[in-house]
This record gives structure tokens, C-alpha cells and sequence, in this order.
DNA sequence: AATGAATGAGCTTTCATTCAT
DNA sequence: GATGAATGAAAGCTCATTCAT
């Protein structure tokens, strides 16, 4: 049901991540879609509002991640908490840097998104809340040193994630899944380790890493 | 030297920044520079040699930023130098992000970007790579925990700073030196203590962190 | 009868008066009478047959406002008269004026509605004929000057009508009854009177103007 | 020189004319002018500007004449001032008519047009009142009855001229001027002797018609 | 070298019309 | 008869590029 939408949106993230948003008209959408440029039209108000969708779209899976997140505090270990969470991220984050970054080609557009998106009160901020309020709650159980800023540790996290994918779409490289978890595992390893020489507390009472 | 050809240079790259890739025409550019749009083909071959010029010579301090790096091995604190690296690696990407996230808009030139930068051997790789070594060398020195990749650790705090630019652009805000400056420190402080409730060294050879 | 029928050409008219032709879509007039865009298809062969059937229509009453204008001849005064009727006139001028100036927009539809009006033997210039035919039997008692052209004059007086109409239109006010009615006199006297320097007769044999 | 601008004007009024401008498009245009589309947009900085400067160079004998008319003042005689000032009314009016009318078909368009006019302080009312300005002089000089509003006077002779060229368009139909000169006379003759019968004066200081 | 008018392909968007349900 | 998603031609307008001066 409702397939001429599902086959415009999965067109666009197609061109998108090929060409790039100053290449991608709605004509060669229709196109790739398979059905005629005024379709487009009846299903979205402009070209606008189907890249608002493919972005929405592409957020799925990480929003219900990061919704259950609450779910997870004091389950599992954080390490693999965190994991899961950055690989939700990532995935999401490579599918959408074409169309986050050429909102900076052009500054009005780049205005009108930045209103869009605080009348319905989303935004990256969320994302990083959300994660922040994991690590706070984890403070208070223990499992996360408390004397760190959540904020900061939500921001490196979702940060090095955006970072990668855009590194990626530089080289234009098809990333394995295998590599972008290694890429994460290390990630995650190194913020849990911290770069100061110290030495692990010998009995948390929780267990840290891994069962 | 050549007058023109400078003027249409700085021209397009004022007007990127302003106005972002998509809205810099070449009659934009032409009236910035103060000279005729005809002019601009007597200098390049057309409007994407002269925006390699631009993004060349935009990237050319990308390697400043990093050159001093090896002299601080060992030097005052391991905290005090990543902060000052951010700093100053702050400072270069809040003013390159409208010109490198408007590439994103634009494969085939971001492609043409990605050549530009190997052939100079410059591109984001190196200054991951540069914070890398330095890290690498504080390991030795026992100044940074020996079993964390130094790679992921240098790739945390660049794509912290970058992401921040970019948020920072997002709103359209001034960013105050000092609120940079405090989002620096907690995000190094954060790094350097990890998330693992440990317990710190208790005579660790070589100070850690400042006085 | 045919509902939908009506419904899409009462819908049409409300529309042509309100936004002007230009701004009238198949989709607007199907939602504005409340039925599906393909039922129009069924009950006219085109938007323009829908067209015709609406000026048809508005047209209708054209006819009306002179009709009673022969009985008038020799009744009270001429000058009450022809208050009365451009006073009718305007009505109807201030009503069909959005509707009669779109056709100048496009040839075609204009000369479709020359046609249909001819068919029904009505148009522009019917109205003008009936008010000259009045004013020339006037002619004939003498309470019209004789070396005058009724057409002339019939012309004079709908056309100021049809002017001011357009001009209120065009300045989108509201024109007071009242400010209409003194207009009307005031054309109407300024016409009675004309514009030559001359001394009235002392004995007409018919009173003139009021009582 | 700037024979593109001329050609493109010329071209939009022939077209105008001929098929009303719902179906005067920018590429109709371009190609009746023998230039590209592309050079539209070099002379005018959109259609409308296009449109407008078709009024202003169909005004250019007219707003002449009006400009004039101050000085006619007691010369020659008011009859023949009069259908000098119609005449150039006239030709103006019918070049006119189907840019005028089709305002009417767009009410935003006609809003806009109504806001530009006041701010240059221009549109219909002037041609109006610099006609009433010269009625009221010569009835300073006796030269027309002072009882009459001038206002009035000059109303119904300007919508006269609009209504006639309405209806020539409507008709479709060539006039030659032959024939508008005719009618021009007769309304001039008309409003000039009046409806009421009456009396000339035997000696008017200053001759009324002819010499 | 420099100019800027001219070009024309291509953009987003609209809308009368069709047709399977 | 009625529906409304789909069509695709065509609209106004932009802009990189050319070329006579």
C-alpha cells in the first residue's frame, strides 16, 4: 500500500548518496522511482518535504533504539549498550549525511530546516539528550565513572559516528558492516578506557564489560 | 601577479561561506569580484576549476594546525596539549565547514576534492593520523594508557570538534571564545577519564594532569 | 435534477468571482462543490465547457435589467430614469466584472463566449440598444434633445458604469450604496446638462428634471 | 539600440492581442521576439515587469497628450481638444485592454498591481483627474458650463474610450480608425450638447465649436 | 585581457485530463 | 455515476557558458 510514496523516498535516498543533493532533480527521481514527476507531487508538498521524509524514514530504526534506551539502563553492560546504540546511529547517520550536509550549500535552506525542526521540537540535540540521560542513569548505578559530563561523552560518541560516515562518503568506499562494527567495538573501548594511566577498580559491584 | 584571477578566488570563497555552494552563481561571483563574468573563463576553464582553487587553498592550513603537535611529545600536560590542539583545530573547521559540507551536495566534486587532497597529501586522514602519533608517543611516555588505539582516540576528539562547528553553524549562533573553550576542556577531561569506574594510579612516573 | 452538475457550476462561478480565472484549478472547483476532480469529466467535456455553462449563466440576467426600461418612456423624469437603470446596471456590472474581464485573458474563451451570447441574442451590446431605443423614444416627446445620438449616450452611461465597477474592483473597496448612488447622479446630470455653455429653454413642453 | 528590449516588447503586445495572456507564455514570447527566452530575463526582471513596460510604452503618446493638455487651455476649441486627448486615450486604451482585463483574472495580481501603482503615485485615477484639471480651467474661461462636476465629465468620457476598446476586442474585430474617429466624435458631441433640451447662449464670448 | 548581452538546456512546480477501481 | 492517484506536457525562471566588441 501506498507504494508510489515507499518507491520515491527509496529513489531519493538512492540518488542522493550517488550523485548528491545539487545533482538530484526531481525529474531523475521519477525516473529512477518509476513513475511520473507529478506523482511526486501528490505525495509530497515539495521537494522539500520528501527529503524530510527520506530523513525520517532513515531514522527509524534509530529512534526506537534510542526510545527503548531507558529500558536498557542497569541491563546488559554498557559497553554493549552503547554498541548497539552507535551501530543504530551510524546507520543512520551515513544514510543521511548527504542531505544534513548539503543543507550547508545552502544557508536560507539551512534556516528554514533549523525552524522546521524546533517548531516540532526535534533535532540532533535529541539524540544526544537521549544518550546523555543513558549515561546519567548508568551514573547512578555505578556502571558509569561519575565524575565525567554526560553530555560531553553523548556528544564524542554520536560525534565520531557522524564524523565516520561522512569520512566514508568522502572516499565514497562501501563500508562492510564488518569494519563499521570493528570501527565502533574500538570506539566504544577507547571512551570506556579513558587516555589517563589508572588502574580498574577491582570488584565493581556490577559487572562492567561483558558477562 | 595576477590580480584578477585573486580577486575571483577570495570572491568565491566569501560567498561560500555566506551563502553556501548552492547559491553561488557565477554572475554572484563575478559582481564580489568586481569584474565581468566573462573574466572568470579567461582564468579557469569554468566555475569547477575555480572552485578547486578555492577549496585548495581554503584546506592549505589544514596542516598547520598539526605541524607543532610533535613538539609538545612530553612537554607541559597531555591535557593541556589536546586542549590547545582542539583550539586551534576548532577555529580551522567552524570557518571550513560551509565549504566542506557543501561538497557533500555534489559528488562528482567531491570526488575532484578528494584527488586535489591526495595529490597534496593533505585531507582529513592526516590530521587523524597526526594526533594519532602524538598520542602514540605520549604511550611511550606513559603519559596515555598504553592499551587504548591511539587512531580511535585521535578520531573522538576531531570529530567532536567538527561536529560542534557544525551545530554551532546549524543554529546560526556566536559562539562565545570562552563557551568553545569550556566545551573543549570537558570534552578532553571526559576522554581522559573514560566512562569505567576505575581508580586512578597512584604514582604515576610522569605528571598527568597539569598542576 | 442534476446535483453535481450544479453543484460544480455554482462552485466555478463562486471561484472565477472570488480568485479570478487565472486561479481557478479542476482541483479547487471539485473541492469547493465537494465532489471528486473526475466528476467534472462526466457532466462537461472540458474545463472550458464548464466555463461557458457558468457565463451562461451570470449572463443570464442581463437581460432583465433592461427589460423594463421601455415602460419607463414618458414616466416620471428622464433623469430618474436613467438613475434608476444605471443604478440596476451597476449591480450587475460590479457582479460580472471579474467574471467578463477573465475572458479578455484568453482569446479562445472569448470568442467561444462571443458566440454563446450571440446564440441567446444577448451581450453588450443589447443593453446598450435598449437604453438608446429609450432614449430616442424620449427623443420623440421631447424630453431628450433631438440632435443627439441615443447610441452615443446610451454608450456614455453603461460604460461609466462598467468603468467604475472595474475601478472598484480594482482598488478592492467597499463602495457604499450611497457613494454609488451619488456617483450616478452625478454622471447622470453631468450628461442631462453637457458641457457646452447654454441657456436651457424657458417653456419646455414636458417638465424636465424632478418635479 | 537595445533593439532585444524593443523587439520583446513589441512581440508581447502583438501576442496580447491575439491570444489574450493566459496563453502568452515567457517561450511564446521569446520566439515571436527572435531571441532566447534567457534574454527576457536580461530586459525585465519577470514577466510582470515585461507586461508593465508594454503599458508604459502604449501610454507614450497619451501620457504626452495629457501632459499638454494644460496648455490647450483656451486654445482652439474644447471640442477639439477633447477628441485630440480621446483619440490618444483610445489608441492607448486598446493596446491596453487585454493586459488591463487580465489582471482581473488573478486577484493577487491585481493586488500587487494596485500596491506598485501607488507607489509610484500613478494609475487610472490620473489620466481622470489631469483631464478634469483642464474641464475645470475652461469653465474658468466660460468655455464649459460651470454647473457640472468635472470630475464627472472627464470619467464618462475615459470610460467611454476603455468600453469601446473592450469592445473591439470583444468583437475581435479590426477598427479602422476611420471608424473610431467617427465614434470619438459623436460622444464628444454628445456630452458636449447635453441630454436636457435646451437652448445655446447666441453670443458666446469665446467660440465653442470649430472656429 | 576584459566585457556583458545572448544563449538554451534544465530546473521545480502546476494542472487538465485519464482510467482502474 | 463517482473516485482520486497517476500522468506528462508545459509553465516561469535560472544560470554556466559563449562570443562579438
Amino acid at each position: 500500500m501506498n507504494k508510489t510514496r515507499q518507491k520515491l523516498i527509496l529513489a531519493t535516498e538512492r540518488l542522493l548518496r550517488r550523485d548528491g543533493l545539487a545533482r538530484v532533480t526531481t525529474r531523475k527521481i521519477a525516473r529512477e522511482a518509476g513513475v511520473a514527476e507529478g506523482a511526486l507531487y501528490h505525495h509530497f508538498g515539495d521537494k522539500a518535504e520528501l527529503l524530510y521524509a527520506v530523513v525520517q524514514q532513515s531514522m527509524g530504526d534509530f529512534r526506537e533504539v534510542l526510545e527503548i534506551l531507558p529500558l536498557q539502563v542497569g541491563q546488559r553492560t554498557v559497553r554493549e549498550n552503547l554498541e548497539h546504540t552507535l551501530q543504530a546511529a551510524f546507520d543512520f547517520q551515513f544514510k543521511v549525511v548527504p542531505i544534513v550536509c548539503s543543507l550547508y550549500a545552502d544557508q536560507p535552506l539551512l534556516a528554514r530546516t533549523r525552524e522546521i525542526l524546533n517548531e516540532r521540537g526535534v533535532g540532533p540535540q535529541c539524540s544526544v539528550a537521549a544518550l546523555a540521560v543513558y549515561l546519567q542513569a548508568e551514573q547512578r548505578l555505578g556502571r558509569v565513572v561519575a565524575d565525567i559530563e554526560p553530555q560531553s561523552a553523548a556528544r564524542l560518541l554520536l560525534a565520531s559516528g557522524f564524523h565516520a560516515a561522512m569520512f566514508d562518503h568522502f572516499l565514497a568506499r562501501e563500508v562492510t558492516p564488518a569494519a563499521a562494527r570493528q570501527r565502533i567495538q574500538e570506539t566504544v573501548r577507547t571512551l570506556l578506557t579513558g587516555l589517563e594511566p589508572r588502574i580498574a577498580v577491582e570488584n565493581p559491584s556490577v559487572p562492567m564489560t561483558g558477562s
